[in-house]
DNA sequence: ACTGGATGTGCAACGAGTTGCATAGTACGG
DNA sequence: CCGTACTATGCAACTCGTTGCACATCCAGT
């Protein structure tokens, strides 16, 4: 259900296509909720049947017409609901983590191997927060008070990044091969 | 993709009855990969027509029969595959994370609430982990070689929780609701 | 001239997972 | 005696998400 709430969030800061709505889940609202274009494009169509959303065709030259979405004042206010409401535990599904649990029953320079690549992946990412953090909010002790919800996000994914470089460190040290 | 291939870790440590690997991912496997009882019977006779596990029922009396499912040679195969095989990038999906970047659009004092709730549950998820590390693996500096895995897990889920702790530390700090 | 990438919207088929329900015997506490 | 919980397996209907494909135009690079 959390693919509605993550599209109004992001039609709420700024009005948009399912174009654009898709290149924003690829980065900044995509960073902790993934969609593909094709869900987003479903989704936005139920949830205009719905009334969460509503849509204008702006026709354009030299370009495909566009549809461009807009939270309406149920969607805010669902929105606000959704806020408030406590969050249920999320289920872990690491197959990272079954990979580990698996090392008895597979090959262990193997699993190095990927232990190292999925380290290099997070010290990417973490680079990659590090910088938006810099760059938007470069005095965190004096945020506007619409940014401090975004800027505790990057903060949660920063920290999360941090950790698992040091899990992947822990990893690889165990496993004999540092 | 994944869940057969932790069913198989569970079954390539001890055979099991479906009933009882629903037991296993309410608890140990199921802190890293979660299920219900349907899904895991759903898969198990997927996998059997498959010949990844084998199956033999057994009376008992006083109690339903049950079938008692045991990793074939091919499915050690392809858990010894899914080892070597390297983690493709996983999206991340976190209603908690999007609820707190939708703050501007709700109430501050519900979203305090909440997590304060979710620091909680942090707590006590952490003080499960350490509780299981201490009963299962009190000398950690020798391990046997089948539990350097398993243990490891165990490490990511530990540190995977002081950071969750730490991050809902900082939004309460930044919530200015110390 | 051709290719690939960006802009823009969508359908169809499938797979993964959830929710609700059904069945059936035993055992235990109130 | 009654309700609840445990053991044990599974179906049906549904939602959510993925994969592959389709169509249309413009621009930049080779």
């Amino acid at each position: 259900m959390a693919l509605e709430h993550a599209i109004l969030v992001s039609l709420g800061e700024q009005s948009a296509t399912g174009y654009d709505l898709a290149r924003r889940f690829d980065a900044s609202i995509g960073n902790f909720w993934k969609a593909s274009h094709q869900q987003i494009y479903k989704v936005l169509g139920r949830m205009e049947g719905d009334g969460l959303v509503s849509s204008e065709t702006v026709e354009q030259d030299g370009r495909p017409d566009k549809k461009v979405y807009v939270a309406t004042d149920a969607g805010l206010a669902e929105l606000a609901r959704f806020v408030a409401e406590p969050t249920p535990v999320e289920p872990l599904r690491s197959s990272f983590a079954v990979k580990l649990r698996a090392l008895p029953f597979g090959d262990v320079e193997a699993r190095v191997a990927d232990v190292r690549a999925q380290r290099e992946a997070h010290v990417e990412q973490l680079a990659y927060y590090e910088a938006s953090a810099e760059r938007f909010y470069p005095d965190p002790d004096a945020l506007e008070r619409a940014d401090v919800g975004p800027w505790l996000v990057l903060r949660g994914g920063i920290l999360g990044e941090q950790t698992a470089i040091s899990w992947c460190d822990e990893i690889l040290e165990r496993l004999g091969s540092r």
